[in-house]
DNA sequence: AAGCTTATCAACCGCCTGATT
DNA sequence: GAATCAGGCGGTTGATAAGCT
C-alpha cells in the first residue's frame, strides 16, 4: 500500500526531481470538485482540448495539467459512457486483453476509456479467469491437470470459458458472417478485399503476404509478443530477445496466427518480424482488428459500433 | 449500531516517445 | 544533436461505498 502523503510532501519530492509538470507546491491533488470539473469543462469547451501545461492557469484552476487532461479524458469528455459494460463489450476485452493495451482495447469500445477498461480488467475479469482456473495474463490454465474437470454450472461462466477456448474461424469465413452476403470490407482497400475473397486459402498458404499486410499496416508488435501485451499506442516493440526478425522469415498460416492469439504455444512458436517505417496504425483505422474480431465472431460490437456506418452515426447523435 | 472486510474506481505516479525548439 | 515540451501509457494506490459479522 502507498504510504500517506500530504500533498505538500509530494510536491516537493517531485519537485527535487524536477519533472515537468505536477511539481508547484500549492497544487490541489485528489478528488475534484464540481467547480473545478465546471471550469475545466467551460475552459475546454472554449478553448479546445491540448495545451495541458498552460490550461489550468489559464482555466483559473489549481491542478496540474496532467491532472486536467486526466480528468478531462476519463470522466469530463462528452463521449465518455458510463454505467455497466454490456457483455458485447466485455468479450471484447477478454479477446483483445492478450493483444493490446488498455488504451486500444478502450479505442474500440466506444465510450470507454482505458481506465475504465483497466478497471474492470482488474476488479471483474481477471477473477472471473481465476475462477475459471485461467490465469488473467496469460489466458492459460491455471492448472493443466484440471482441465477435465467439470464446467461451471453458470451459463455466464461457461461462455467466458467457452469464449476464450473457442477455435478461431479463418478471416474470410467470418467475414461472410459479418457483412450479411457481402464478404467486402468496410476498411481495407479493394485490393485486399479482393485477396481476402478471391483467395480464401491463398493467405493460408502464403504467411509472407499475411504478415506483410498486417505489418505494412502497423502491426508489428502483434507479432513481437511477449507473453503480455503486444503494443502500445506508440508502436513500441517489446521483444521477446530484444531482435526483430526477418520479415520473411513466418512459415505458419494466419489461421495458426489468429489462433495463436489464444493459443500461448502457437503464438510463442511464431516468428517475430519487424520492417522499418512501420508504425502504430490509429485505433479508427485499424484494419486488422475488423477481420479479426468478425474471426472471433464478435460481429455485434463491430456491426453496430466500429463500422464507418455505425461512426458516422455516433458522430451525429 | 459498530466494527471489520472487501470491492470499486478515480486519481496519481513514473516512465516513455515523438515533436518542437 | 541536445534539451525541452506535450501527450500518453501501464501500474498502482487510496478513499469510500457496500456487504458482512
Amino acid at each position: 500500500m502507498r504510504k500517506p502523503t500530504s500533498s505538500t510532501a509530494t510536491a516537493e519530492a517531485a519537485a527535487a526531481k524536477s519533472t515537468p509538470c505536477c511539481v508547484k507546491v500549492g497544487l490541489k491533488r485528489g478528488p475534484w470538485t464540481p467547480e473545478e470539473d465546471e471550469l475545466l469543462a467551460n475552459y475546454i469547451k472554449k478553448e479546445g482540448e491540448g495545451r495541458w501545461r498552460t490550461l489550468p492557469k489559464k482555466a483559473g484552476l489549481l491542478r496540474c495539467g496532467k491532472s486536467c487532461r486526466l480528468r478531462w479524458m476519463n470522466y469530463l469528455r462528452p463521449s465518455v459512457k458510463r454505467g455497466q459494460i454490456a457483455p458485447d463489450e466485455e468479450d471484447l476485452i477478454l479477446r483483445l486483453h492478450r493483444l493490446l493495451g488498455w488504451s486500444l482495447i478502450a479505442g474500440r469500445i466506444p465510450g470507454r476509456t482505458d481506465n475504465e477498461i483497466k478497471n474492470y480488467w482488474n476488479t471483474h475479469l481477471s477473477k472471473k479467469l481465476i475462477s475459471q482456473g485461467i490465469d488473467p495474463r496469460t489466458h492459460k490454465p491455471l492448472n493443466p491437470q484440471s482441465s477435465d474437470q467439470p464446467k461451471p454450472s453458470s451459463s455466464k461462466a461457461n461462455h467466458l470459458q467457452e469464449s476464450l477456448k473457442e477455435p478461431i474461424k479463418t478471416a474470410s469465413s467470418g467475414l461472410e458472417e459479418t457483412t450479411s452476403g457481402s464478404t467486402a470490407h468496410p476498411i481495407i482497400s479493394n485490393k485486399e478485399n479482393e485477396y481476402f475473397q478471391n483467395n480464401s486459402n491463398a493467405h493460408l498458404d502464403d504467411q509472407y503476404h499475411t504478415d506483410h499486410f498486417i505489418a505494412s499496416r502497423g502491426y508489428t508488435s502483434l507479432l513481437n509478443y511477449d507473453g503480455s501485451f503486444g503494443m502500445d499506442l506508440r508502436g513500441n516493440q517489446r521483444l521477446v530477445n530484444g531482435e526483430a526478425e526477418d520479415i520473411n522469415s513466418g512459415t505458419e498460416d494466419v489461421l495458426s496466427f489468429l489462433n495463436s492469439l489464444i493459443n500461448e504455444e502457437a503464438f510463442q512458436q511464431h516468428q517475430i518480424f519487424n520492417e522499418p517505417n512501420v508504425n502504430s496504425a490509429p485505433a479508427s483505422s485499424d484494419p486488422l482488428f475488423p477481420i479479426a474480431a468478425t474471426a472471433f465472431g464478435l460481429t455485434t460490437v463491430w456491426e453496430s459500433t466500429l463500422t464507418p456506418s455505425a461512426l458516422d452515426q455516433n458522430e451525429s447523435k
